[in-house]
DNA sequence: GTGGTCTAGACCACG
DNA sequence: GTGGTCTAGACCACT
């Protein structure tokens, strides 16, 4: 699990577990039928409390991107998003995200260099 | 004051309201020296705690958008630089777009990519 | 909060909460908009840990059933079923059972006694 | 051994073996002093820990329902008082449709109620 | 005051 | 070993 927690990060650390994990998934990290870390192993990794973990994984669950053998562990579902959803879903993200700019007279540019921005936290600091 | 407030909206009610009345400020539909809704009559018409509203009031006159005289009710400042204002809003709009694409495990560049694409229909994009 | 605890009982106390409480908003003792105890009343009341109450609320409100206002508390929604879905939510449960009372060879009138039996744990213990 | 594991079950896995070799057994699929498949072989056929099964076939010996025979295998007991057998499929089949009917805020009056009257097709019900 | 998040532990059934 | 439930407490932002 090649990741980790930025305790700076506005999003509550179960979010940030679920938001890279949820990368890792998609992206082909974790493959089908692969076994997660078990709560405690990512505990120990992270250096955070299990159930922190745990609820980060429970919802992963309600999300429908993990399945829960009892007494095993928990594994990444078969027959997640294709690469042609994700397209559509770029695509949707993308349509809210400019009208909510166009509400509040931002041009396109301005809303990319603030997203640019945003996401590269390296030089100097935000706000 | 033509707006709602959304309480499933993951912001804070009275940030909701300071990134509207900041529109409302950069758009020009509160002009420079124009009274602001009374906290009370906002209140009331929202269904908020005055409180609220009156937290809402005192951080945009610690960001220099409104001025308060005491007795009378709260006005636009005039003299607003609207860019630095236009940065702010892009600030808000950019960090709920990436969220809401981390939430779907595009990357900045999908979403970036997404956005460049919709918003140039040049090369004949449907819909 | 008319309810108790049942310590004894298979089910975990979370979801005892919830089932009392999904009782009374569908029975009508708790009507839509009216606030439920704080989960620290509750918890109180009920000599549990807050976050076992909390536990329930969340899962009520992912449910649909109840909802969240912020820094004020947790209100029954409204809109919840009607009588007329409910009959048909009871045929659909009554039918399950019966389909799985007759995979095991069971007649009605034993399904109905084991139920009736269970429900009333009073005259003596079962098993 | 005509049966499958649901995972998704809220029974744990013995459980559910144990409920479905009772049922064989009391409606006659399986007879007295046949054998069971060994713990290896259902292991394999269900893809299930051995141990799992192992545990299932130990509870229906003390339950009586089966005996061991060292180095031989497992085998239907004879003299088997259905009557007490399916009791405890009744049982089963009646803790599931009360939990359910209680996940949808149904009383048990309702429940019941449900069921005669579904099973009671005279009276010109539909479907 | 409210609910939301998090820690540090514990015990449990299950496999 | 696994995840599920629960307790006892803490701090936080929001209203």
């Amino acid at each position: 699990m090649p990741f980790k927690i930025d305790s700076s990060d506005v999003r509550p650390i179960y979010i940030q577990i679920m938001d890279e994990i949820r990368r890792l998934i998609v992206r082909g990290g974790l493959k089908p039928d692969e076994a997660l870390p078990s709560v405690r192993q990512m505990a120990v990794q992270l250096r955070l409390n299990p159930n922190t973990v745990a609820q980060a994984y429970k919802e992963l669950e309600r999300e429908g991107l993990v399945y829960v053998r009892r007494g095993f562990g928990t594994y990444v579902k078969s027959g997640i998003r294709s690469s042609r959803e994700k397209e559509k879903l770029a695509h949707t993200v993308a349509s809210m995200a400019l009208a909510e700019a166009r509400r509040n007279a931002l041009t396109v540019d301005e809303l990319v260099a603030a997203i640019l921005n945003l996401s590269k936290p390296e030089s100097g600091v935000n706000e």
